[in-house]
DNA sequence: AGTGTAAGCGGACTTTCCCCCGCTTAATAT
DNA sequence: ATATTAAGCGGGGGAAAGTCCGCTTACACT
């Protein structure tokens, strides 16, 4: 019998088990060596051999080094937009949407300081300001709440891009200059403080 | 090009005849390896061995890969500052500054898009070389301009920052997508409105 | 259960980045 | 001119990223 050509959309197939169980190891091991050692010793073939898999493995499971760390900023990720999308407002729904707007930028700020290390990780071997995946569920939120703010002739899919930028600038900038240690609350505070003058600006009538 | 340090504060020594010969070689060679094979074939050792160098060499005068790519646009980027600091408003002084400032997002916007090979290469780079200089140019002309505008309660640093990311974002995004080639105009045109809009929402009295 | 097959796995191999450090040389002082 | 010296030079080498490809195995369909 033949097999169907095209697989229905979002049926490719199921995850090997196999496959899932070494994602989630490596995950793991990676984290502790994070902990234990700092990011400088996890290499590659360090990680590997440490979660006894193959050098192959690792790099069929994130493509790149810096993969590594993107996966593991997603997995704390989910938690993150858990709150943003059916958390309590002014953060989640129910509230009108410039507090939503304020309040996410204030706590991006506070999840990408609280993460500093692995976020620095992860931008250290990569693109600057636009950072992969994550910043995509970002940008796709802060577009969201533009719609329901009136905007008259703006360009959402750019200001979205510009918006999301400008919120992670200051904090990127700050994780790129080398020793960061006692004033990531001050840069924190300050960043969300410069994200809310920045909305309104951005959001107030003429 | 000469090399851009500042030679008024005490000048600890003048730059050697055969460093700055090489500093040259060293980019001529870079850009014919560009135009050659592309982007890919220019490791430091082929670039070495092509300019007649020792690795060392090259790694002295730029640090990293990436401080290869970023010294090509620096030396692009100093005529474009030529333009911006002396040359015939609204670009250059006598303008209004929110017409200087729109003026600026425009002609950035064409400046990254015509040297977009080159960008995307140092975008590619591993690590952050000695700081990020193609931004803090643009990071500082945006302050300035920012303090001939009234803007109530705002804090420049951060706005600055806000701003110049905002302005390359829509194009660093487009420039990390694999295969840019046609729409690269079409890329430009948007941004460089999106960023009129921005400011001009930003820089409005309410 | 048996079987076909695509996906996953592993680790040796290649590439290339970056560091190191003894030797050389240009700029300056005597 | 000669001596001094700090900067520059070179290329070997360690280390880690990323690739390749034959072997293995989980899953789906009889």
């Amino acid at each position: 019998m033949d097999r169907p050509v095209l697989p229905l959309l979002g049926s490719p197939r199921a995850a090997r088990a196999d496959a899932v169980r070494n994602r989630r190891q490596l995950l793991a091991t990676a984290r502790e060596m994070l902990a234990e050692q700092g990011v400088a010793r996890l290499t590659m073939d360090a990680l590997a051999e440490r979660a006894g898999l193959g050098k192959g493995t690792v790099y069929r499971r994130f493509g790149t080094r810096a993969g590594i760390f993107q996966a593991l900023i997603e997995d704390d990720e989910h938690a993150f937009q858990e709150r943003v999308l059916s958390g309590p407002p002014p953060l989640g729904p129910g509230a009108p949407a410039l507090d939503r707007l304020i309040a996410y930028g204030r706590a991006r700020a506070a999840f990408l300081i609280e993460h500093r290390e692995i976020v620095r990780a992860a931008i250290d071997g990569r693109r600057p300001v636009p950072a992969g995946t994550e910043m995509r569920l970002s940008q796709m939120h802060i577009r969201m709440l533009l719609t329901q703010i009136p905007l008259d002739g703006a360009d959402l899919d750019i200001l979205a891009v510009q918006l999301t930028a400008a919120l992670e600038a200051p904090l990127l900038l700050y994780l790129s200059a080398a020793d960061f240690t006692d004033d990531a609350l001050h840069t924190q505070e300050r960043t969300a403080r410069g994200w809310q003058d920045l909305v309104q600006r951005v959001c107030r009538r003429p």
